[in-house]
DNA sequence: TTAGTTTGTTGGTATATACCAGGAAACGAG
DNA sequence: CTCGTTTCCTGGTATATACCAACAAACTAA
C-alpha cells in the first residue's frame, strides 16, 4: 500500500494517547482555575462516558494526574485537586509546627501512637546508643485544615528527658525538650530521598498503598554534640517544598 | 446466609490483591539479592504466564514496583533492578561532579544544548536582572556508568562570564566560573520538590512521560552577594539522596 | 427525632483480547 | 565480514466486562 494513501496528518488527536489530551484537559481547568483546590473531579464512569473511552482509558488519566501531583484520591471517595505546597526549612533547624503557626497557618497534630520501647540496632546505630537502650517514640499525623500533610515518628532517648510522654505531644518537641527538660539543639542532619509509602503510613496520610512520597530524616544533636532525637518524616510528595541554604566551605 | 458457612480463613491469599502478592514477592527478590541491580525482570507475559493471572494484572504489579522506585522500565526493553541512590550533599555547595570524582566514582556528563538567550520574566525575577538580559543557557545529561541520574538546565548570566560557552561544559561550572572568570561563589540557595516529569525530561532521563522525580533548584550568589546563576536539577526519584546540616539560628 | 437499612455512587481489582511501535537478535545476501 | 531485512519480543494503548467494598445519602421503622 503506498505511503501516500490515508496518510492522517499527524494531529494531537491522532498521534498523542487518548488518555493524555485528557490529562492535559484536566490539567487546563486546574491552571486556569476552572477546578480550585480540593474540588472535586469527574468521577471514571462520567468521563468515560462524557470523552467516550473505555473506564480503563479514564482510569489511567486521572492516574497519571495523581502521579503527577495535581490531583489526589481519597479512598473509594472520588479524586480531588491538591492544594498548593507548604515550604519547610530544613536548614534552620526550627520546626514546621513553630514556623507554620507564626506564619498564622493553621496545623493541626494528631498523635498516633506514643510509647517506650528498646531501640533496634538500625535507631541505635545512628543515635550512638547501644541497642535495647530506652526510647520515647511517638507517632503523628500533621494536617492543615484537616489535609494531611506527613506522618512522623520521632525517637528520643529516654534517658534525657524523664516523663516525657506525660506532655501534651501536639506541640514542638524541639520547644519541649528545652523548656521542661533542658536540652538545647545545637544542629541536625537531614536527609531527604523520595521513596514509596509503606502500607501504613499510606493509610495515616488517607492515600492507596503504592505512591511515591518523601521521607525526611532528621537526627539532631544537643550542645555537646550528642544525638539524642532521630526522627522520619513521611510527607506527601505533591505537597511538600524543601528549602535550604548553602555555604561555601572556606576549607576548600 | 449465615456469617459463619463458606467463611474462609483470612490468609493473605484471600485478602492480599493478587498483583501486590506479586509486588511482594519480587520484592523479596530484590532485597535478597536473587535479583542485582539493572538484572532484568521477567517480562509482563512472562509473569502473567507463570503466576496465572492476565497480563495486565502482572502489568499492575510491575508498575506498582517502579512507582516505589525498586525498579525502572526502558522504553519497550523491559524492567530492570534500580541501582542504589546516590547521594549529594546541598549543605557544602561542592558540585555532585567535583564530590564524586573525588570518591573515585564515574560521573558522565552529557551537554545536550547550549545557547545564548534573553531571560524570561521567571529567570529575572530569581536572578534580580531585568528581562531580557542576556544569559548563558545549557542543559547537561548526567549518568553513572552509563545510567541517567538527573538532567540540569542552568542559566548564567552572561556578563559575569564572558565567552563561557567556548568552554567544555563536561566538568563542575562553578570551578569554571572561579577559575576563567574569577566569580567566586558565597552561597546558594536550594529547594527541594517532587513534581511530575515533562515529556522531554522524561526522554532525557530515558523514561516513559508520567513519572515523578525530584527537583532541585540551585540559586547561586557570588561574593557580592548578588546572583549570578539559577540552575534547575530533574532528579530520577528512586536514584536521589539529598544530604543536608541545620543549625539553630542564635537569633531565636 | 433517632437509629438502622437500603440504594446508588465511587474507586479497586481482575480477565480476555486486540493491535501498535520500538528494540534486538537472527538471518541472509552482497 | 558487513549491511540490510525479517522476525520475535518488549512494553504502550485501548476496549468491554464483571464483581467487590467502602462510603454517602435517602429512606424507613421505632
Amino acid at each position: 500500500m503506498s505511503k501516500d494513501l490515508m496518510q492522517l496528518p499527524k494531529t494531537e488527536a491522532s498521534t498523542t494517547p487518548q488518555y493524555r489530551q485528557i490529562v492535559n484537559s484536566i490539567r487546563k481547568d486546574i491552571s486556569s482555575g476552572v477546578l480550585k483546590e480540593h474540588a472535586p473531579l469527574p468521577s471514571e464512569r462520567m468521563i468515560a462516558e462524557r470523552q467516550k473511552v473505555s473506564r480503563m482509558t479514564a482510569r489511567r488519566a486521572l492516574e497519571a494526574l495523581e502521579l503527577e501531583g495535581l490531583v489526589y484520591s481519597e479512598h473509594r471517595r472520588g479524586r480531588f485537586v491538591s492544594p498548593s505546597r507548604l515550604t519547610y526549612d530544613i536548614s534552620s533547624m526550627v520546626s514546621l509546627a513553630a514556623h507554620t503557626q507564626e506564619q498564622g497557618n493553621s496545623l493541626e497534630i494528631e498523635v498516633i501512637s506514643s510509647a517506650i520501647a528498646d531501640a533496634d540496632t538500625h535507631v541505635a546505630s545512628l543515635l550512638g546508643i547501644v541497642p535495647g537502650t530506652h526510647l520515647y517514640q511517638y507517632t503523628r499525623v500533621f494536617r492543615s485544615k484537616g489535609h494531611a500533610i506527613f506522618v512522623e515518628t520521632e525517637h528520643v532517648v529516654a534517658s534525657v528527658c524523664p516523663n516525657f510522654l506525660s506532655h501534651n505531644l501536639q506541640q514542638s518537641t524541639m520547644k519541649l525538650l528545652e523548656r521542661h527538660h533542658n536540652v538545647k539543639t545545637q544542629h541536625g542532619d537531614v536527609k531527604i530521598r523520595m521513596r514509596g509509602m509503606t502500607a501504613i503510613e499510606a493509610q495515616w496520610l488517607g492515600l492507596q498503598e503504592n505512591h511515591a512520597g518523601i521521607e525526611l530524616e532528621q537526627l539532631v544533636y544537643d550542645t555537646n554534640n550528642k544525638p539524642f532525637c532521630l526522627g522520619y518524616q513521611m510527607w506527601r510528595g505533591e505537597l511538600a517544598e524543601f528549602s535550604a541554604r548553602a555555604i561555601v566551605n572556606q576549607n576548600n
